[in-house]
RNA sequence: GGGCGCGUAGCUCAGUCCGGAAAGAGCGUCGGACUUCUAAUCCGACGGUCGUGGGUUCAAAUCCCAUCGCGCCCGCCA
């Protein structure tokens, strides 16, 4: 309704500037602070008053007299507060907030017709997800599935790095050594795991062997990637049984949180189609390509960038950069838009993949990166090849322990008799511990800097997934108190919907509620053009804010409370249900129904 | 050295893109509220040169310039 009313206003003020012959370039609306009563304010009074000759509280009065609240459908009214305009919500934006908020899809957008694809995580497939990694599943789940809500049609896609020295030296490593080669045991009984070793111990040889050992592995490597450069399927199938396993385990540990995939594209694909040597001989012809030092380069520094992207190495291998960008155009065949989650260290790849991709004749308006700065430990940074690093798993395994001691210790003073059994208790530990997790790490710009500390990753103190979470199932109690489903549709259900008059929420806490769920679709409108989901964390903050104030001002299933306003209370609960349901779920964020 | 990002309360962060109503949360500290729909909650108090210095503007945390601190990048790695 938010999206409805400020089109409305627009278009009062912009009638209203015309009548009065000012400009209407700028109509100065913004979001009134929390104290004033307005749901949406104008400062253009400020601007035209040296055009008026008039201080500008008067030209807020005479632009205010101009408009007639009484044609307008969601405004109440307009009032001036010195220089500012005030637009007042009427009983009907009330209302039908209402109406529509009690539908179980509530905040999800139109349909675009529009797909994207969102390309997230693409962790090298060398050993278990880390921690400093972890915001790109989490993150780049959470844009995938906030544009979803934003009406696109979106596919998730993780870029397996099949094809890189990387892989090259860790499938000489694992047919190098046996078992009995390496020092330690797995981790922790899966693939990853235990194939992780021997990635480990080929590069400590890589490192520290004889020189001539080194050389003879050195030299069964370039076969292995010239292999797969010709498209060889006896390279392809080494390396694809070590990625295969690996990555199996990856995807496991991913699952957890959940962070799930429409599809993992290897970048070899790229190699056996043909399309990367059919990108190479493009390249080539490109004015900005040059032959140096043997090998091939393009030179952007015409298009600001300083550093020349090789894209032919001397010995006639690609690079992952070359093979990126035939992916690309791949992608740009099969979606209207593109969006890529990347850590900020691959910054200057991505300007050099978006101009090269323009010198290539495609257009890039539909290519857009979603950069974050990695976690770092207070020692330095995460490694899967020197195994530094905290795993994944064992923080949310952590995570899960620690929130199902808060779930026994507060087992005992709780009022509720729903008698929380075991499975009950699993059930809460597991969606607040990673919950938290996920949380903590969506709700803050991706690109300020983390340092992990175990304390403040797993901290479920207010601001925190839990305290959003413990409203969502406030909301579930009352409405099955009420002998309501709290998923379903309101409008489905046995609720005399028509008695919703507006005027029975006169509290102020039912106001600031209505008003915050009015403005959910807005939120993801505005989060999805910015791809920032840390917008809809914040949001849920608010919500969670203004929920507890009416959860603490307004009885709904009191003995005293009157029946007509026990209905309208219900369904402004359902209504919040289904708004910090859909809010938690773009963020990736369970939804307990009793905790 | 150059490019990019970050700097807001003791701590962790919103707000910055798109300038406007005497800077907002949480944690911590102190003081209150459970015979009432779940106290993982709520109410109150204390706490700020918005890194620093200039500039633009009727108005700057927000825009511009400079400067300091921290991070990332500047591979025929990914």
């Amino acid at each position: 309704m938010f999206l409805a009313l400020r089109a409305e206003v627009e278009d009062a003020l912009e009638g209203a500037l015309a009548a009065l012959d000012f400009p209407t370039d700028d109509l100065g609306i913004e979001e009134p602070p929390d104290d004033v009563a307005s749901v949406l304010a104008s400062s253009v009074a400020f601007r035209l008053a040296s055009e008026a000759g008039a201080p500008p509280p008067q030209v807020a009065g005479q632009v205010a007299d101009e408009i007639d609240a009484d044609e307008l459908t969601y405004v109440s009214d307009v009032q001036t507060q010195g220089p500012y305009l005030n637009f007042l919500p009427s009983d009907a934006y009330f209302a039908e907030t209402l109406s529509e908020a009690t539908a179980d899809d509530y905040g999800t957008l139109p349909d675009r017709e529009e797909s994207v694809v969102v390309e997230h995580t693409s962790a090298n497939p060398t050993g278990p997800v880390h921690v400093g990694r972890a915001r790109n599943p989490i993150i780049g789940d959470a844009v995938a599935n906030l544009l979803e809500y934003a009406g696109y049609d979106v596919d998730r896609h993780y870029y397996v790095n099949d094809a890189g020295r990387q892989m090259a030296v860790f499938t000489w490593a694992y047919e190098t050594f046996d078992e009995s080669d390496l020092e330690s045991e797995p981790e922790r009984d899966r693939k990853e795991y235990d194939l992780v070793r021997y990635y480990r111990k080929g590069n400590r040889v890589l490192e520290n062997a004889p020189e001539d050992e080194v050389e003879a592995a050195e030299a069964e490597i370039e076969s292995i990637m010239q292999g797969l450069e010709a498209g060889d399927d006896e390279a392809y199938e080494r390396v694809s049984e070590v990625v295969d396993q690996v990555l199996g385990g990856m995807t496991e540990c991913l699952e957890r949180l959940p962070a799930e995939f429409d599809e993992f594209v290897k970048e070899t694909r790229f190699m056996r189609n043909g399309d990367t040597d059919d990108l190479v001989a493009r390249l080539k012809d490109l004015d900005e390509s040059v032959y140096e030092e043997d090998a091939w380069q393009l030179d952007l520094e015409d298009h600001g960038i300083d550093k020349n992207l090789v894209f032919l190495r001397s010995d006639g291998t690609s690079l992952y950069a070359t093979r990126d960008l035939a992916h690309h155009e791949w992608k740009f065949d099969e979606y209207d838009r593109a969006v890529t989650v990347l850590g900020e260290d691959h910054k200057l790849q991505a300007r050099q993949l978006r101009t090269t991709l323009e010198l290539l004749g495609n257009d890039t308006d539909g290519l857009r990166q979603v950069l974050y700065s990695y976690v770092n430990l207070p020692e330095g940074k995460m490694s899967t090849r020197r195994g530094t690093g905290v795993d994944l798993d064992d923080l949310l395994d952590e995570a899960i322990d620690r929130a199902r001691k808060e779930v026994e210790d507060r087992l005992d003073d709780r009022i509720r008799d729903d008698e929380l059994d075991d499975d009950d208790i699993e059930r809460i530990a597991h969606q607040v511990g990673i919950g938290a997790v996920r949380y903590d790490i969506v709700s803050k710009q991706p690109t300020k800097a983390i340092t992990f500390e175990w304390d403040r990753a797993l901290d479920f103190e207010a601001q925190s997934a839990p305290y959003v979470q413990y409203v969502h199932a406030r909301c579930c109690g009352i409405l099955e108190e009420a002998g309501l489903d709290p998923e379903a549709d309101l409008a489905d259900q046995d609720v005399e919907l028509e008695a919703l008059e507006a005027d029975l929420l006169a509290t102020d806490a039912e106001r600031d509620l209505l008003e915050t769920i009015a403005r959910f679709p807005a939120v993801v409108d505005e989060a999805g053009d910015d791809l920032e989901p840390h917008q809809i964390a914040t949001f849920t903050r608010e919500f969670a804010d203004r929920f507890n104030g009416f959860y603490r001002e307004c009885p709904v299933l009191a003995d005293g409370v009157d029946p007509e306003v026990r209905e309208a209370r219900l369904a402004l609960v359902a209504a919040s249900k289904h708004t910090v349901a859909n809010a938690l779920s773009i963020l990736g964020v369970a939804a307990p129904r009793s905790m």
